[in-house]
DNA sequence: GATGAATGAGGCTTCATTCAT
DNA sequence: CATGAATGAAGCCTCATTCAT
């Protein structure tokens, strides 16, 4: 009878104020932290710098916050993401060399890595969430390394190699650099230079991908079929 | 029929000497399916077929259960590819592929990839485990690559890389794979094919590394198609 | 007549500002009739009337809670203790007896014995609880003591006694005291007459601290019969 | 049917040889340095040098285990009391000095001093226990203190105090430095000095004793009915 | 809307006791 | 007699969730 209930707003609603992206802050970086289970929900009041109680204003339980992280930052993931279409006309080997190093000063470095880890780390528990930032993010990611590698090759640049498995044997690298940031770095056991390690990763893997027989001279020719292993 | 059980059935089986692998065993299994922190001893204890209590008789807390699932499976296993190593003769590529593929098949391809995946994702909340874990596998994970590294430069097979940095970067894609395998990949998200993916790294991996003076004499020695495994 | 309570009766009252009195209460009580180690923190939210989870929002863990207990009773009586030697002006042999008399009334006679019988008995299996009492309480009861007798050998009223130990002997019969009123007098074994106990110890102790130099003097103030207490 | 049971020795009945005198021996140690509820019954075996389950062939439980190990100890206490009963003499202050230093020689620094602490600690959780011990130990004990003090009075070397009280008074610090050294001594918590002890104990003791006009000449004469507070 | 006190299920760990061998 | 592996009840502590104010 809604009679008895003359205050119409639902109870539930979430506010379209500047809350909501407070918590959503304060959780990502406690989920990032500590994982789903050991992320406490206190210390993400306390963070967001309100009361226990207030998070449940907005949010139904602790999976529906941690859903709620995850959309909120695949917007910002792939807001990015989208800027690193470098409309590069250079040589494949600098575009590829540009897009790995923007990558890391756009999100490697920043607090975005956090939620790669966080999808590495809790994907399992939470296959639908898994579902959709696989499909927003890391097929998206990947098609544009494919694209790089498919450039080089057709030019010539490139040797013919199985650009879709390349393709994330070069993220892995990548990957693994932000994971390590939140993992074992964070226990102050073995820190990465990213820098050195990012140069000696170009390094590598420009040589590995390096057309053998005319290196920097003529990239149009001597292009063979990459073997094919599907 | 319980004529054929004249004694009653005890309330439990003496035998002590299968015990710890059997707790090894369902621990392991546990660790992977939840985690560090969501692995439950009374299930650890349950699946092994005993009480909670007996758990600790052979083992002094979850932190020592742990190590012990990681010495009875990683550290043996490092140990055995260390002595590998070091009675190797062949060349450091052949070597270097050896180890890869050896980690696959022993490692990467069993429930221990779940060891992994694990540590990267709680490490950050168990201090005390992470030191473990670094000093008894990564460490010793990365000597062993940095020594096959410094083997092949100092033979002149590979170039003189950064070792430091290319162990880490090497490791990258077989962490990935792990990780992958218990994150998305259990969500049945683009399973990744682990023979071509070995073998694609392989291929950028060994031609990233080649010798550039090697390159003019023998391009047909050392660029030769990777060994199919088919 | 469930008319009577239109309300549904709440799970729990809110009394932020009572709990820790009421939680500290309870405590004590429970320490002093089960001991340290065997008064269980459930029982003692129960007494409290609140669930056990609600101790921990005041407490951090059983230590800080006996802490706490010890805190707010025995280390508040000795401050004022402190106060009231710091300061008295009339003889060193009244200012001793006032201080015995004065620690049964507001200890000694009270439930607060047991404290001093608990540490006794178990500051072995706590160290850290046992290097806490000793320090907030024992140093502190100690150097009370030992300023009246310096004080009291500094004015010439008292022997130039060992006053480090002197200390512990005189401390010695009323621990004793109390131990016993919680150990066999709580057997109805031997009741000890507190009053007739610690005048005869006051007898015995004005006495065998008497200067002798006064002696000859006038012994009728300095052994005039005890001040009747009747 | 006894037919069903043709080894007729009962099981659970004590043995007459050395096992039984060394688990017993063994569980003082630990009731001692840890407490009734706190020594583990695995150490008390381990100690004696036999296995868990051995203990209950000796001992039906825990309570019987302690109540054994407290009157096996009285036996001993016992003996050396009577050996107290010094027939000296001397003067009744040489005979209290001569008692209390022999007690200390012969009780105080052995391992007898544990069963006292015991008792203290534990007779409130066992009255039946703290009932015999008092009257086969406590009663005795005060008889002869009780004893050597109506002596000096009757001698007219001691003033007339309230015996019975004195007698507990007196007591204290001998219990206190047993219980001390079970204790907060055990923590290395203020170590103290048994000889220093004593002796000031002994000061103040003689001094507090001391019949007042007549010192050292004529211990015979000047004596008063001592102040009767019953 | 906000608060934060209160709850209680659940996890790790200990240890007296049992009993097949 | 002895053993010691196994049990399971019990205690400490955590934290997601609820709800009176």
């Amino acid at each position: 009878m809604p009679a008895l209930e003359p205050k119409t707003k639902p109870r539930w609603e979430r506010r379209k104020d500047a809350r909501p992206q407070e918590l959503l802050a304060a959780a990502l970086d406690l989920f990032v932290e500590r994982g789903y289970a050991a992320a406490r929900l206190d210390d993400v009041a306390a963070r967001a710098g309100v009361s226990k109680g207030t998070l449940y204003l907005y949010f139904e339980n602790k999976e529906e916050l941690f859903k709620a992280v995850v959309r909120e930052n695949l917007v910002s993931a792939l807001a990015e993401a989208e800027d690193y279409i470098v409309r590069s006309t250079g040589s494949s080997r600098d575009l590829l060399r540009a897009f790995i190093l923007n990558w890391w000063d756009r999100i490697g470095q920043t607090k975005l890595s956090g939620i790669s880890k966080l999808m590495m780390a809790e994907s399992g528990n939470f296959p639908d969430v898994a579902r959709f930032y696989h499909e927003e993010v890391i097929s998206r990611c990947n098609a544009l390394i494919v694209g790089i590698l498919e450039r080089g090759i057709a030019r010539g640049e490139f040797r013919a190699v199985d650009t879709v498995n390349a393709n994330l044997v070069i993220v892995a690298p990548l990957v693994m650099l932000m994971m390590w940031k939140h993992s074992f770095h964070s226990c102050r056991l073995e820190p990465i230079s990213a820098k050195d390690y990012l140069d000696c990763f170009l390094d590598l893997l420009i040589n590995g991908l390096q057309s053998p027989t005319l290196e920097a001279h003529s990239p149009e020719t001597l292009r063979e079929p990459p073997p094919n292993h599907h």
